[in-house]
Parts: C-alpha cells; structure tokens; sequence
DNA sequence: CTGAAAGCGCTTACAG
DNA sequence: CTGAAAGCGCTTACAG
C-alpha cells in the first residue's frame, strides 16, 4: 500500500502501445480491438491480440464513449438502496442487461428532490445511455418542472429513458398496476367479513402513496364499507413507521390492517403482537410487494404479491431493444395475493 | 416517446458553444467552470456563467475524466444487490462520498468468479478512482491470481482499492473481526449454560465463511464443548438454505444453534417453529449481522451486531482521504451482541 | 488575465 | 486490407 504514490507514474498502455509492439497503425490495432466490422487480415489480427495480452491492453470505455456517443452505462435511481424492494429490482435489472456489457451506476435520492436532481445531472454528465426511474416520482412542482425539462434534453441527444414506478415522466415502462392491486387486497379482506380496515399510508409525498392510498379508499368505498381519518395512519414505508402507525391506528375497532408495503406491515405485526393483539384472531394483517422477508414475518405474511425482480428483468429487455433502436411495447404486470399466515376471518 | 428518434440529432452543448455565445476562448470557458485555479477577470467569468446558464451546458464528465485522468467515479463489488446486508453497506458509502462528487458503479458478482473479474475489468475500462471490495472473496485459486494481477496494474496507475470484507486483497481496509465476534457469541451461548451448539455456515467457497467457521469451532473448543459435524451445516446465506440447515441439524439434541448470518438465522427461526419447537425455551437461535429486519423476525432476533452502514461509510471516510493522497490509517470495527428474545438459557 | 495549441485514448470516414 | 488524419469535449502548460 506503501508505495501507491511512487508507482502511479506507470503508464496506461493504450492503441498505440499495442499498435507499436504489433507493427501496424492505431486504427487496425482499434478495429481488431472493438470488433469492428471492418476487414482485417487474418495474420495482421493475430499480430494484434497476441500485443494486446501481451501487454494486458484494456480499451479506455471512456475514449470509446467520448467518441462513439455511447458510454454502455444507465443510471438508475432508487429511493434507497437499502429498501430491499429496490435491491431486488435491481438484480433484475442487472442480471439481464448485463450480458450487452452495460454497466449501472445507482443512486439512492433518498426521496429528497435535490438529491436526485443532483443526480440526475451527474447522469447527464457521464452520458449514460439511459436514465431508469426505479423510485416513484416526488410530488414536489419545482422538482417536476426541472426533471422534465432535464429528460427531455436528455431524450432529444438519443437518451433513452425507462419508468419502472409510478411517475410522471414519460418514456418506455414496466407498467405496475397499484390501483387494482390495492383492490384485490381490499375485496380479499372484504369476501373474508372485514367492514372496518385500516390503512398504513407510505410518505405523502410519494405518487406510489397517493395512488395505494387513493385506490385503497374507492376500494373500500366501492364495497361499501367504511373509510374515515382514524382508520389510516402514515408509516414511511419503514419498520418503525410501520410500528408507530399500526399502533394510532389500532384503536378504532377495526379487524384488519392494510400496509402499503411489507416493510410497515412487518413492523405493523411486530407492534401488534407485542401491544398484545393475536395476529390474525383479532387482527388481520395484510402487506404490499411480498419481499422474500415476508415469508420470516413475526406472523408469516399475508400480502400483496409485486413482481418486483421481474419489473427490474422486464426493464431491462424493454431496454436491450430500446437502445437497439427498436420501440418495443410496454409491458404489464399485475399483483395477486399471496396468502400465508396473517389473515383470518374477523371473529363473528 | 415517438419523436425519440428523429430529435436525435440535435447536438450536445458543449464548451465551444458557451465560449461563442460569451465570446471567449474555450480556455476561459473551461477555467470558469471546472472552478480552476486560474485567475479569470470577475467579468468575464460573469459573462461565461451567464452564457452557459443560457445554454443549459453540462460538462461532459468522459471528457474530463479523460484528460485528468480522475473520472470521479468508483466501482464497488457486492455479492448481491438484493441482500440486504449490502444494500445496507453501499447507503453507507453512498451517503459519505456523494458529497465530495463521486458516483458509485455497482456490481453484484453472483458469487461467481468469472463474473466479478468481468466487472472488474469493466470498471478498470471506465477508469474508476477506486475500487471497492464489500464482498468478501471468493475462494477459488485462479481467481486469486486474476484479481492480485488486476488489483496490482489498477494501483500502478495510481487507482485506490478499499476492502470492506474478508478479502485476501491488500488495500486500505475496514476490518470487522469476524473471529471475535464469532467468539463472543459463542461465549455468550456457553455462559447461558449451552453445551451442544449447532452451527449454519456460509457457502464454503466464501472466506468469510470459513473465518466464522473457523472461529466457531476454536471458541466452542475452547468452551470444551462438542464439536462435531452433526451439529454443522451449510446454509448460503440464503433463508431458504437457513431452513434447510436448521432442519438438518436440530435432531442432534442442541439448545441452540447459531447462524452465520441473520438471513439464515431468520429461515432457521422459521423453520423451527413450524416444526413446533419453541424459540427460546426449547432451542435458542442467535444470528449474525443484525439487520434492520432482525427484529421483526418470527421470534424477535438476537444476533451479533455488525455496523453494516458504518463499514460503508467508515469505507467512504478512508476512501475519500486516500484520494485526496494522504496515506489513512484503517479502522476497525468491532461486533456485539444485541440480546432480544431468541436466547434463553437451555432446560435443565 | 486571455488564448492558441497540444494532447487524453479512442473511432471512423477517406484515400489508396 | 491498411493507414494518415480529423475529431469527440475537455484541460493545461506555455506565451503573451
């Protein structure tokens, strides 16, 4: 480690390193290197690999990116990196578009508009190829205003942009269906005899929040069953939020709990049961997205089940076939229920 | 999203364009806004800012990159994006470094050797400033010769690598002991009273697993408690493979079994308690890492705490100074135990 | 304080 | 099939 410094002289060995060593121009030396389509002779091309290892040539991507216009990288932006949610997709993401040699760089915006603008920006700079919108839009008009005004231009020089969330930007998408899937959670707990369910928000700030919640109350109102302030509670889509608005909540008499996402209904279960109320005989609790977690739940979960790896995987082809000039359709997935362990009729 | 295409054309803005509509040298242009040292008169750089402003300029970062040599970026290898151990590391350095204007590659190498060294050479291509190692190696022979080649040409250029595991690779590091903490929960099991522990392992090809292995083995031995391989098994540090493992084990008549991680140790709980045995009177579990999830667990987790965030930003700490050229000095960071409801004492 | 020029490491018409 | 040359968008001695 000592002697980083005094070593750092050492040069990168470039084209002309191998071009040198094998004899001929730095433009045959670039063709064999880049696999170009254009013909070399056989016995020239071997002159060239056997240089290139010789020497452990590695192409610079970044000259090749400055002038091909194609840096074979995407920005992603997550809310946080740390949400299992987002670590699963973007596995998806990765593990398919891997393969045509593109690499990601990821971002978490911590839900904060600045921080992804900021990042976003730098995206631009480093010319990605394409930005992907894991996190779900901010509901913030500033922010808005300057993300738009930012794809487009990004679009306009041949970006390609790829929404796999609920947002207002428009581009290639993984379309999600969070409306009827908050339903299907809402009418599964309704066939079961439940009247009065509560509800854990996400941040209000979120346009995924907004519709989950917005759909979990047409749904109930839909089924006629009661919808009033004092059945939901915000949980910030965390553990301890979970915990804290599981516990305002569960007050009001009702006989279940819908979080809009595991990781409250996980933390929602863990309150309860410690408060004291046995999960489901006197409390039903359902989830949202079915983390690989949720099978490990204090009570195993309930909930709705998002293909969340599929919509990082589905992504990513969407996106193989975008950047190879085509315009490929959206593509639809939908949420089921998944049924474990924490739902039961309410007790008559 | 239709006119994608025929928009294409339409050109990067670029210094050029700024230093023609502010009437200056791309020279100045390239002072003003890559905040060079060199002096600029205040109006000049006035009329510079208020051309770029006008224009919506980004400075091409592959450019800069390209001619500094420094492209701002680092490459990090995690095993896998989707565990949430790393998801939890990479916010750490994320948060620590973002600051100081670096964006973060981010791999996950499956495990699998050929993949890593792929990613590897890839972020070596984009000239990455650093190198982050948060997965722990792999052992596999060839592999090792690989990376050492590699890790070795990448410092010879000047390039920072930053260990953030058990890793054979030399570099600026993070050390969390894995042996003494494997130690202290062992301690922790035989002051109880416990004299049969099972053990769940890590997949073998992971030095990481064999260090906690290892120093299960010596601790319990030096306990003078049993060791056998009846009370071994292998678990990949998956949940699944937790259950597995928990199921192979607990017929050998132990009171408790410790997991060499908490995803293992979460699956083991699982799979314990639907077999119908109780946690903590009939078997303890303890876990190892403490994940935010360790305690909305089916049995609230005790487990030996890891700081997975503040390896990651300890990591980011280290990195950002051995940047700058200082010559840092590694930290260290110890685990403990976190006591919640997964331990009793055994029956006597 | 300002600018012309060389150069970072590639690719790609263009000419032969 | 091969190479000389221009150029991608920047930075940075060097000269004035």
């Amino acid at each position: 480690m000592s002697n980083r410094r005094t070593l750092s002289a050492r040069e990168r060995v470039s084209l002309r390193a191998v071009a040198e060593l094998a004899e001929v121009s730095v433009a045959t030396v670039s063709r064999v290197m880049s696999r170009s389509s254009h013909p070399v002779a056989d016995e020239t091309r071997k002159r060239v690999l056997a240089a290139a290892e010789r020497l452990g040539f590695q192409p610079n991507q970044l000259a090749r990116a400055l002038v091909t216009a194609r840096s074979q990288t995407v920005g992603v932006i997550v809310h946080d990196i740390s949400d299992p949610y987002f670590g699963e997709l973007v596995k998806g993401l990765e593990d398919e578009i891997r393969a045509d040699g593109y690499r990601l760089f990821v971002a978490s915006s911590d839900r904060n508009p600045a921080r992804e603008l900021e990042y976003l920006r730098a995206f631009e700079a480093y010319q990605v190829d394409a930005l992907v919108f894991a996190a779900s839009s901010l509901e913030d008009p500033a922010y808005r205003d300057e993300v738009e005004t930012l794809v487009e231009r990004f679009e306009s020089r041949g970006g390609i942009t790829l929404v796999l969330s609920e947002h207002f930007v428009e581009g290639h998408k993984v379309h999600f269906d969070n409306r009827s899937s908050t339903a299907v959670a809402v009418d599964y707990l309704a066939d079961l005899g439940h009247r009065r369910i509560g509800f854990i928000a996400g941040p209000p700030d979120l346009t995924v929040s907004r519709h989950r919640h917005q759909a979990f109350q047409e749904a109930v109102e839909k089924r006629g069953l009661t919808y009033d302030d004092s059945l939901v509670a915000e949980g910030s889509f965390s553990i301890e939020g979970g915990k804290r608005a599981a516990l305002e909540i569960v007050s009001g008499g009702e006989t279940a709990i819908l979080a809009s996402n595991d990781l409250m209904a996980l933390g929602a279960s863990r309150a309860l049961l410690d408060a004291g109320h046995r999960i489901p005989q006197d409390i039903s609790v359902v989830g949202f997205d079915d983390l690989p977690l949720a099978e490990v739940a204090p009570v195993p979960l309930t909930t709705v089940r998002v293909p969340t790896y599929d919509i990082g995987r589905e992504g990513a082809i969407l996106l193989r076939r975008a950047l190879a000039g085509e315009d490929p359709d959206d593509v639809h997935l939908v949420g089921e229920i998944v049924e474990r362990r924490s739902v039961a009729a309410p007790r008559a």
